[in-house]
RNA sequence: GCCGCGGUGAGGUAGCGGUUAGCCUUCCGGCCUGUGGAGCCGGAUGCCUGGGUUCGAAUCCCAGCCGCGGCCCCA
């Protein structure tokens, strides 16, 4: 218990804390790339801010607790509500459109298991005010750009447009609760669930059949399911016109240069009811789940009391991201980057000359590690060559009497006495080390 | 929240009613008081927790905790 982590929170030990370091180096490479600035919100949030656009489900799913002054609070389970929140009131006065990026940790009462845990970070790209079809396709381009830099070469997307059938749904007066819980069906593949619900709601059969046709058009073959669908939705012209969107938000992402495999799914829904129009999925062959999600949620920034604005973001699950890595691509976990010189003090050398050793190789901008545990030189040769360093410095009386400093080259095995004033010198003999 | 499987030193594992709980890696010390990853010798840490069954439990039973997988949901 009291060795423990509570349940489905992990300590970050060196090696993965490379590797999400790397991970969030990418993300905040891409935020500069495409203007997205950087925001921080708290971790804990009022209950209320969750729970006005999440069901019954979600709030089952939240750390929820009552601080000492009696407010309900949660830990975070997502970060796209924080950032409705932000633009709703501290940055209404920001010009449109805004680009918010975030990197943060959220929590969720779950069962932990592969790919889920109850403490994650997400790394987030939000773009704010513009419904240009320019604006999705761009949550696509930083997507792929991010998972390219990160190296995962075989990603694919999924993608889909909840407007379509909502649309045809909102023609037969199916109002907006009920269209949220028939498209959760249709995304559990409840395909029967779903149409009894549609049925019970005044969809007639040409309204079932449609769906159930549009559901079949999935694949990679954009123009074939584009003329496919344009014919079952002749009759419904802004379902029409959602398809278009979502063609010409693909056709963009690919002149964009996103690369890799797109199946378009009609039957696409996602989890969280607040997308209105075009969503998406972004993964690997080699998982069930997906890594990356988003799509456009043009209703939620109003109903936090802000303007009608719209918007479209996406999620990255970084967590996820490293499990998968740490797992499946182990040979390319980043090592935690650490010194490559131990300064040895040998014999009676004094310890104040050890200290002004390392103060003037560190005043040069090398990482190095002093020797604290009083090994002898041979042992602690060992110890340098155990934990990868590449060179050591080694003080002894002789040096310090002459103001010098031994240095030896682990790899080539040679050494090499200089005064410790000479730092050309010294520099030249620790070619190869990087400097901080 | 539900279902299934599992938990042996730091890591990986053998044992599955009576063993001194074995092995590999690691770690520490010595050989070796200013120069090489070796070798040899010695040493350290363990049966998830709590109950029960039994003369006797790592081993069987129950509960909890943790892990893994599935449901649900999701990144």
């Amino acid at each position: 218990m009291l060795l423990d982590t509570p349940r489905g929170m992990d300590d970050l030990l060196p090696r993965e804390m490379a590797l999400k370091r790397r991970i969030e180096d990418v993300i905040r490479e891409v935020f500069k790339l495409y203007g997205y600035l950087e925001v921080e919100t708290p971790t804990v949030e009022y209950y209320e801010l969750f729970a006005l656009k999440s069901g019954e489900e979600i709030r089952e799913r939240m750390f929820d607790f009552i601080d000492k002054g009696g407010r309900r609070v949660v830990l975070r389970p997502e970060v796209t509500a924080s950032i409705a929140r932000l633009v709703a009131s501290k940055l209404k006065a920001m010009p449109p459109p805004l680009r918010l990026g975030y990197i943060a940790d959220c929590y969720r009462y779950d069962e932990p298991q592969w790919g889920r845990r109850r403490r994650f970070w997400q790394g987030g790209f939000e773009l704010i005010g513009s419904k240009d079809p320019l604006a999705d396709a761009e949550i696509l381009e930083v997507s792929y750009e991010v998972f390219s830099r990160i190296g995962l070469r075989d990603q694919y997307f999924k993608v889909g447009h909840v407007g379509i059938f909502r649309e045809i749904l909102k023609s037969y007066r199916v109002n907006e609760k009920i269209q949220d819980r028939i498209l959760t069906l249709l995304d559990r593949k409840m395909i029967v669930e779903a149409f009894d619900l549609m049925r019970k709601n005044g969809v007639d059969e040409d309204g079932v059949k449609v769906i159930e046709n549009l559901m079949k058009l999935e694949g990679t073959d954009l123009r074939k399911i584009s003329i496919d669908a344009s014919n079952i939705l002749s009759p419904w012209k802004e379902a029409y016109r959602d398809l278009e969107d979502l063609c010409e938000i693909i056709d963009l992402a690919r002149e964009g240069g996103v690369e890799s495999k797109m199946v378009v799914s009609l039957g696409l829904a996602r989890g969280l009811e607040y997308y209105t129009g075009f969503i998406f999925e972004q993964s690997v062959p080699d998982l069930r789940i997906a890594l990356n999600g988003g799509g456009r949620y043009d209703n939620l920034i109003e109903l936090f009391g802000g303007n009608p604005t719209p918007a479209v973001g996406c999620a990255i699950g970084i967590t996820r991201i490293m499990q998968y890595i740490l797992e499946k691509k182990a040979e390319e976990t980043p090592t935690p980057s650490r010194p490559r010189i131990l300064l040895t003090g040998v014999a009676d050398v004094s310890k104040r000359y050890v200290m002004k050793v390392a103060r003037i190789l560190r005043g040069m901008g090398f990482g190095v590690e002093v020797e604290v545990l009083s090994r002898k030189l041979p042992s602690a040769i060992e110890y340098a060559l155990k934990s990868g360093m590449k060179f050591m410095i080694i003080v002894g009386r002789r040096e310090e009497a002459e103001e010098k400093i031994s240095i030896r080259d682990l790899e080539l095995r040679r050494q090499v006495e200089l005064p410790l004033s000479d730092e050309e010198k010294i520099m030249e003999a620790l070619t190869g080390v990087e400097r901080v």
